[in-house]
DNA sequence: GCCGCCGTGTGACTGCAATCACATCGACTC
DNA sequence: GAGTCGATGTGATTGCAGTCACACGGCGGC
């Protein structure tokens, strides 16, 4: 299938061949064609605005491939990554739910596929489909999982560098792969967006990552990363 | 009716009068009827512990009367409360959905009455009740959109002043009344517990509070809180 | 009365990280 | 090769807020 941006493309949630390991999407046959009877598919390039936080939904964004990230910004410029959303994600479903502002900004961060549907659609389907009723309470039951581990890491974080190693951390469980060096992490997030993850600035994310380097906590080699002393990460978090 | 705590009780949600005004509680009547046979009314007084962080998940309470702090601490003994809990909310809904140790604590901090419904009740009646499904959803959405604002403060402020002034202005929106000399609030808080909801420490609190006096921003006559000088406040937010 | 407890108010000191400023380095254009 | 641009590395300075220490006042118990 010929498609943009090298992405492979499903237009037909009925066929997609990895519905049944997402949250949301894993959902009876009926409710799947009913699915598929009211969704947009698109493919957005990397760096495309899907919504605008404070803006009025417009409706849902179905994540099918690719990553966006979620971010808050103050006033001022300063600007927060809330989550970066991985595939099976349903992003802005909190707002098209409540009725009330997007509370967060969503840009993709790769090409990406996804699914639309608008609001009142949405709605409708929730109410017709008990099944896609109850695997959106999921998404949004781990929606507030995560951002209550945001909160954790921004409020009970003595110092910069804590943030840090709870950031690494979590990556190690989320897309670690283990090596003989330790683990491996593809960085594909600048300091400066590293930065916006924890509340910091760029400067003293370059100063604490060097720092690492320094007492052997990490390697870095290119764009990959090897975590070669975890337990001491660990350590700087719990204690 | 006779009742400990000074607290009036409704065991009957069928009969329950500001059932209309709950989010969650406000559905059909033949819902209602099954809440009611899977949910154990209990009354609480202040400082009881509904759940702890990190616990399997037992279930969900529905908060009907009081009020009830969630907190989330570190090993080191530090504690963030993350949300005050007001009648109506649902807690530990998300952590139940997904069959997570529960992300927070809950502990009253008001006498209160509160329904219990264990897990595979609660689990069973959203399936079998489309419209419960729905408002679960909503109440998640209302959590994560908290979350999110909580997020927000934390992360994006540059002083703790400006976290101090936010929590302020929220408490303005939340429950402020209107006087000839300003906003009124209710201070039911210690200097401790503020500290813990913006993630500072007491002293710190104390002395912003005497700044706020200082510049006559705020008034504190006893546990009201006048807020003389509200635009000053939303200043110190967005620049 | 006295005592103890808890919440509050303040001073002195210190350290971490924000800020500003500039150097380096690689990639890509022209 | 010169020039630009984005990302990274590093030094110097400063200020905010955390920490420790202690004083004061109200309130309940006895």
């Amino acid at each position: 299938m010929p498609s943009p941006y090298n992405l492979e493309v499903e237009y037909n949630c009925g066929e997609c061949r990895v519905r049944a390991e997402r949250l949301f999407c894993n959902m009876a046959t009926s409710t799947v064609t009913a699915l598929d009877s009211v969704k947009f598919t698109g493919l957005y390039p990397k760096g495309s605005l899907l919504f605008v936080e404070g803006e009025d939904p417009r409706g849902v964004f179905i994540l099918c491939s690719g990553r966006a990230k979620l971010t808050t910004s103050s006033t001022e410029g300063k600007t927060l990554i809330v989550k970066i959303a991985e595939p099976g994600e349903v992003l802005g479903a909190s707002a098209t739910i409540l009725g009330k502002p997007y509370e967060v900004s969503a840009e993709t961060i790769e090409p990406s596929q996804l699914n639309f549907i608008k609001r009142d659609d949405f709605l409708k389907f929730l109410g017709s489909h008990a099944d896609a009723c109850m695997h959106t309470a999921q998404q949004l039951s781990e929606k507030y999982h995560s951002a209550q581990r945001e909160i954790r890491s921004l409020g009970l974080s003595q110092t910069t560098s804590e943030k840090l190693a709870r950031l690494l951390l979590d990556w190690c469980d989320r897309t670690g792969e283990e090596t003989t060096r330790g683990m491996r992490l593809k960085v594909l997030l600048t300091h400066e967006e590293i930065a916006q993850m924890i509340g910091t600035t760029r400067e003293t994310v370059t100063r604490l990552l060097s720092d690492f380097k320094r007492k052997k906590i990490i390697d870095v080699k290119g764009s990959s990363m090897f975590v070669t002393n975890k337990p001491l990460l660990e350590h700087m978090v719990s204690v």
